[in-house]
Parts: C-alpha cells; sequence; structure tokens
DNA sequence: ATATATTTGTATTGTTTCGCATAATATTAA
DNA sequence: TTAATATTATGCGAAACAATACAAATATAT
C-alpha cells in the first residue's frame, strides 16, 4: 500500500546524516534551522513535519551516530580474539572516524553534548546512556579476556572498562582541539600497551 | 593617583567570576548577554566597556580557569615528593571541582570549549593550548618520578603524561553527565593505580 | 472524475539577539 | 566652582532566531 499524499522531495534518512554533519561541526546551540535547512535541502516546515523542533532533530543525530559508534567496538571487538588486536583496531577506526575531516571534528556526542547537557537534561541522558553503553561492551569484552588468561585475574573488569573508555574520551577531545592524528594513534596504542596484560 | 570619572559599582575579578559560571553552565553559544548581565549586575554598555564582546568575556573565563586549574595541578604535584600520593590527591580535588554543584558541572574547557572549537579558532587554541599545559606539568613530574625510581625507567614520560591526563578528561566528562562522585573517585584511583610503578 | 491525504513554498509571527548611541550621574582635577 | 573624565542607565535598531499559518502542488483511493 503506498502513501498517498504530494510525494517527498527528500530521503529521511540522508536528511538525517546531513543534519548530523551540521550538529556536528557547530555544536547544538550554535545551529540553527536555517543553517539544518541548507544543508538538508528542506524548508522548515518541511523539517517540521518529519522531524520534529531542534532538539528533536539533535537528539536523533546523536542517536545515529551512537548506533554507529556502537557497532563499531562490537565488530572490532567480538570479531578478534585477541583484546589487544581489537582495541587497537577499534582505536584506529575511530581516530579516522574523528579526523574525518580538517579541522578534525572529534566526536558528535563527547565534543558538543556536555556544553548542553546543563540545560538539557535529556541530552544528559543521551550522553550518560552512551558512556554506560560503551562501558558495558567493553566490561564484556575485558571479562572475556581475563577469562582467556589475556588480561591479569585480579582485575576490575568495570574498572578497566572505564579506564579503556577514558582513550577514546581523551583522542576525541584532543582531535577537536588540533592534536594530530598520527600523533594521537600512536597514544592510543600506547594506552593500549599500558593495560594489564598478562604478558608482553 | 586615584581615577577620575564615576566609580565602578562592580568588581572586575568578581564580576569576571560570575561571567564564568554562567558560561559554565550554559556553555558559549546558549549564553546571552541579558544572562551575563543578569549574574555580573552589570548592564551591556558596562560589559563590553570593561570585558569586550562575548567572546572576549568567555576566552577570559577560560583563562581564570585554566590559571586555577594548573595551580591546582602545581601545588599538588610539587608538594608531594610521591607521585601517586600527587595524583590522588590533584584527581580527588578536581572531583571536588567538577561536582561542585548539583548537577555536577565538570570542567568549563573540557566540557564546554570543544563545542565551539570548530566556529572559533581562538577557542580551538585556548583549548588545545590547555591541554599542552597540563601535558607539560605532568610530563616534568613523571620524569622526575622515573628519576626517582617510582615509575618504571622504560616508560616515555610524554606518552605517559597524555595517559594521565586522559583521567582527568573521563571523570570532568562523566562528571557532567551525571555520574556520581564517589564511583567517579574509586575510578580515578583504580586509573593511577595502573601506571608502571615500580612497586605495589 | 472527485475526494482525500501529504508535502512544499512563501510569508510572517513574535521573540531574542548583539552591539551601540545618547543622556544622566558621579567623581577628580584645575 | 567649573571643566574634564569615566561610568551607569535607558533603550534603540537591525538582524537572526524558532516556530507556525496558509495556500499551492502532487500523489493515491474511491
Amino acid at each position: 500500500m503506498k502513501s498517498r499524499g504530494r510525494p517527498r522531495k527528500f530521503d529521511l534518512d540522508t536528511a538525517l546524516q546531513q543534519a548530523m554533519h551540521v550538529f556536528w561541526q557547530k555544536g547544538f546551540s550554535a545551529t540553527s534551522l536555517d543553517d539544518l535547512g541548507d544543508a538538508m535541502g528542506m524548508n522548515r516546515p518541511s523539517i517540521y513535519n518529519a522531524f520534529g523542533n531542534k532538539e528533536a532533530i539533535y537528539r536523533q543525530s546523536l542517536a545515529t551516530f551512537c548506533g554507529k559508534l556502537d557497532d563499531g567496538i562490537r565488530t572490532c571487538l567480538s570479531e578478534q580474539i585477541d583484546l589487544r588486536k581489537g582495541l587497537d583496531d577499534f582505536f584506529a577506526k575511530a581516530l579516522d572516524l574523528y579526523c574525518m575531516t580538517q579541522p578534525s571534528p572529534g566526536c558528535l556526542m563527547i565534543c558538543t553534548a556536555p556544553a548542553e547537557a546543563l540545560n538539557n537534561s535529556a541530552v544528559r541522558e543521551d550522553l550518560l546512556s552512551l558512556i554506560k553503553r560503551v562501558d558495558k561492551v567493553l566490561e564484556e569484552n575485558v571479562s572475556a579476556a581475563i577469562g582467556n588468561k589475556q588480561i591479569a585475574d585480579d582485575t576490575n573488569p568495570r574498572l578497566l572498562a572505564m579506564h579503556i573508555q577514558s582513550t577514546l574520551h581523551a583522542i576525541a577531545l584532543r582531535a577537536r582541539a588540533g592534536e594530530a592524528k598520527n600523533g594521537l594513534k600512536k597514544y592510543a596504542t600506547f594506552a593500549v600497551s599500558q593495560l594489564p596484560w598478562t604478558e608482553n
């Protein structure tokens, strides 16, 4: 059953993708609906009809971004039995994303959501939710690595998961601050090397 | 020699302090000059005369915040010969600052500057400059700790300094995301414990 | 064909924004 | 006292802002 009415000139997913890139670049508050309309190739009434107000578009952008990030971790870490290789892979891919354009935009969530998190409790919850989600995946993999004798068995997996995510936060921030990608890559491999592996 | 003209009704330092707290709460773009005027007890012409435009006030806020942070690190780490104690101290004080009010505001620089860093290259440079400044202090102390045989001597001090700062970034972000202070404190001591100490 | 449903484009709403112009006020210097 | 100086207070004005009203356009369903 086809939909009645005048057909849409835009694709919902690509329009959201384009909006996401604007927010990624300018943050929430500095982005106007005109900015969004230009980037999406839509005029405001269509935007409101399809997505809701500015906050709704931003939060949908966050959600799609988080989905990609979560997928990225899971593929890197579940396909590889070796946690060390998996983490090196994941940080390399994260850096590719964070340094996609020049100047490097870093992470949409980590670099733009905190500024709004105190004004908007929904955004704060989105932010916390992503952090916890990443904690959880990492903890699962750390626990498995302890089972595999890759990681020292006196390690608290929850705390080590937080510790691993700290490296992600740091490279996201430092990329956006303008640090060079190759320097960040060296740091990431160093951070991985500092984990409590059972052997070198 | 006293200044001529009508005397000021405000104190320059406390006014800047009040402006800083508004930016800390709302970020740069979401803060209006009316917000600032209300908080500072000044009207716009006085603000412009004393500080310049919004960007100038924000960057001055960042500068005073960074000064405090830098002082905090130096007192914690230089007064203590034991790096481990010094870092535990510093992270505890950082958390006191980041969780000063409820909901926790985190770090003014780390949580609000990244959102603006791509629109405003001066802010981006401020952000990078603070990160590098903290890297430097930490590297000095790590190098000294290597000399004191507290830290393993095959450690790259520059990379370890970055690694230590990652913990600071993480607790700043997580505090603002709404994580409980005592959980973050446990994480910080864990992160310190994971450094390459020569003995336990 | 006609009715119904949905999106688009134009226009406009009222509000908020920044930065400044102007005049009133308060102090010191001459 | 008078002149010079510096700050305060009121409020203007042009621009940008988010959000909506309305009618024209374009498809399907009957």
